[in-house]
DNA sequence: GAAATCCCGACATTGATTCTCGACATTCAG
DNA sequence: CTGAATGTCGAGAATCAATGTCGGGATTTC
């Protein structure tokens, strides 16, 4: 299961590409992404903060301040943005090649059966996930005029 | 991730098929599997019991009690004691078939570009993890007297 | 200078994970 | 029949992760 904060960072995400699809984009406040995404403003300060370090998206501090993506949507992927909101992503610790830590009872990873079948899920897993951008998601949606109402 | 609970599940199972493939296989008791399989053996009795009620091993109690396998390996899927260990495979609760669950803030699924972008994950996924039997993990292994000692 | 905004560490609450413990139920050897 | 060896099972302890809230500081603009 992904976590709230992941889903909050998503819709905030998609949020900000829809604003910056608009004629005139502007720089979103915290206020407005919480009120259009549906978070909690407190705790999407938080996760903005992780987006922002993570360097997809921009602040301006100050008065008339405010966040905006600073990549393509199709140059944002999803599964960089997991990593950083949840963390790795491999089944197994010792599967992880960003964040690789042995596990503590295994005597011998190259005949440990448990990783052996894992890995070979993973990496298929890998190759789908990896895929995927914020692009796939502004697509995947319907034509704004046909939501009619619907907040996501 | 995968949780220590389901290592242990899978190092059990493991424990008793390789028992079950020798020329005189005997029920082992929790004292043995645990040893052998390096669990805690008051957490392995909890495990055990809910792989028993899953149907995949049977008990014998009283004195010369113990735990065997009363499926074949090819037929012990790998996510259905998943399913069982850790709960719902699925990324989001709305995309579990088994465990589904409206997401709280959610105005229509229909329209929902998380569940969306994340179910043509997750179905590509499941395609692959349900493929997976205990055999697999079995014939992972290299063969026993090539291993020299590993304990996996 | 005041107001609006972002920045950031501290901490509260809740639930999941990873076990341990004690007591009971069952079986079998003698 | 008794006792020892086993599985059964609910209670709960210890730790950690998830999901926020809060207070106050830093920055910018009017």
């Amino acid at each position: 299961m992904i976590t709230q904060k992941m889903k909050y960072a998503l819709k905030a995400l998609l949020t900000l590409a829809d604003e910056a699809a608009q004629p005139r984009p502007e720089a979103l406040t915290i206020e407005e992404i919480a009120r259009r995404s549906g978070t909690p403003k407190r705790f999407l300060e938080h996760i903005l903060l992780e987006v922002r370090n993570a360097g997809i998206i921009a602040s301006i501090r100050g008065r008339s301040g405010g966040y905006s993506l600073i990549k393509r949507p199709m140059d944002i992927s999803i599964s960089e943005l997991l990593r950083t909101i949840d963390g790795p992503i491999a089944p197994l610790p010792c599967l992880s090649r960003r964040a690789y830590q042995r596990c503590e009872d295994c005597t011998d990873e190259a005949t440990c059966r448990i990783r052996k079948v894992f890995a070979e899920v993973f990496w298929s897993y890998l190759v789908i996930i990896e895929s995927l951008t914020l692009d796939d998601m502004l697509r995947s949606g319907v034509a704004a005029d046909q939501v009619l109402g619907a907040a996501q």
